[in-house]
DNA sequence: TGAAAGGAATGTTAATTAAGGTTAATGCGT
DNA sequence: ACGCATTAACCTTAATTAACATTCCTTTCA
């Protein structure tokens, strides 16, 4: 389903401008120009995000985000608008806005932002991460498992670690720096032996799927192969 | 504990101003200046946010900012640069940033935004009066209440406040310290142990739902993870 | 050209250290 | 005396370091 937008402006000719443009990139965008009306509409199309003016006849755009935080505290509320003050731009988030553009603004600025908001609102709902399917094996990120037919191992923080990274560049070269900083969070000498020792580790576990190989590329890192 | 920034600019004097004025505002900021040193600084004090100059000599904003992308996916970072270009924005926003400054900025924008996006990516923690599915069991934070069919645990203080931390953050990774703070207010060695003995208690009431697991992570904290 | 030597990178296994788990005993307020 | 919280004692497992083995690339010299 399209994301829709609740773009609240009264310019009748920016409005147009803004309103087609987003539309352009899949946006279901509504669009409305008295104040007073747009909760009565908030609560019937149900928005993903409000793009909001701040001078309005009716209901200036600060009050319409106090409003609507009230009923979604989450919802991502961008404000567009003339007013170029820095205390302009504090009230606008201090009434619970998350983010404030100044009039003028390009169409791709407006745009990066409102995605950038979306995405960031969307992670906070727990990352499932999905199983992933290494040859015979299923791999549950989420739980550290490793299993196989109906026999579970249970992994290490930094086996799963490893491991995940390997599976999500199955038949890709990756670099050992890479993994050392994304598991150890540095590629020192002690830490470098360390991984070693775990390769050494996952290739046993995973020994019983012959299909299955961790091949070294010395001096640059390993490809993780599957049939 | 306050929340770390790592601020990363090149310029000292403008970098200077900006360190104290945020560290005015109980933020713990550590100010780097060569692009080469910021990720293994960046490893050793774990910020909670990014502030990235874009051009920097050793390395510029983008590609740092791709970098710790690598390592946590969630991190907010705030680009700050004398690059005003609209492309320059979305690349910005294409590399992994949340936000874009241009300088000249004022810092009450900067620590708004800031602020924002911190709050952005908390989780947002369901309100404690509510009761919290925890998969096959329902529990009740006011009422210290672990429900399952109609059997009840009664939960004591300790038990209940731990439960309802694991259960905010179902799925997500945990630091012990932060457990810790919520619970115990400090994270001294005797308390630590203690909260393994909570921990074990809560193992025990839950273990009639296989689907639920509390994963330790050495040497981080754990992971409530449910089916 | 190619075989041998040497060295750096990686592999393997084991020993050590540190973190956490479990259960029981003690403390402490009501 | 009761109920929880804390401390203690002992156990288990993961992570790191160490010691020694192997591989494979490079260099050198016949």
């Amino acid at each position: 389903m399209k994301t829709k937008i609740l773009y609240v402006e009264d310019e009748p000719f920016l409005g147009k401008i803004v309103k087609e443009s987003l539309e352009s990139r899949q946006f279901d965008v509504r669009m409305v120009s008295d104040g007073k009306e747009v909760m009565s509409i908030f609560a019937e199309i149900k928005p993903n995000i409000a793009v909001l003016d701040v001078m309005l006849p009716g209901k200036d755009g600060y009050t319409l985000a106090k409003e609507i935080r009230q009923l979604d505290p989450n919802l991502p509320i961008i404000f567009v608008t003339a007013k170029t003050q820095t205390e302009d731009l504090i009230k606008g988030f201090e009434v619970g806005g998350n983010d404030y553009l100044r009039k003028p603004f390009s169409m791709e600025e407006l745009i990066v932002r409102v995605n950038n908001l979306l995405q960031l609102t969307q992670k906070q709902q727990a990352s499932p991460k999905e199983n992933i399917a290494i040859g015979q094996f299923e791999f549950a990120p989420q739980r550290y498992e490793l299993r196989k037919g109906d026999s579970i191992r249970k992994l290490s923080h930094r086996e799963a670690i490893l491991l995940q990274i390997l599976a999500e560049n199955q038949n890709n070269n990756i670099d050992r720096k890479t993994i050392l900083m994304r598991v150890w969070g540095d590629d020192s000498f002690f830490n470098s032996r360390n991984l070693d020792v775990y390769i050494t580790k996952l290739r046993d576990y995973l020994k019983d799927d012959s299909a299955i190989e961790i091949i070294t590329i010395k001096g640059i890192g390993y490809r993780f192969v599957v049939g």
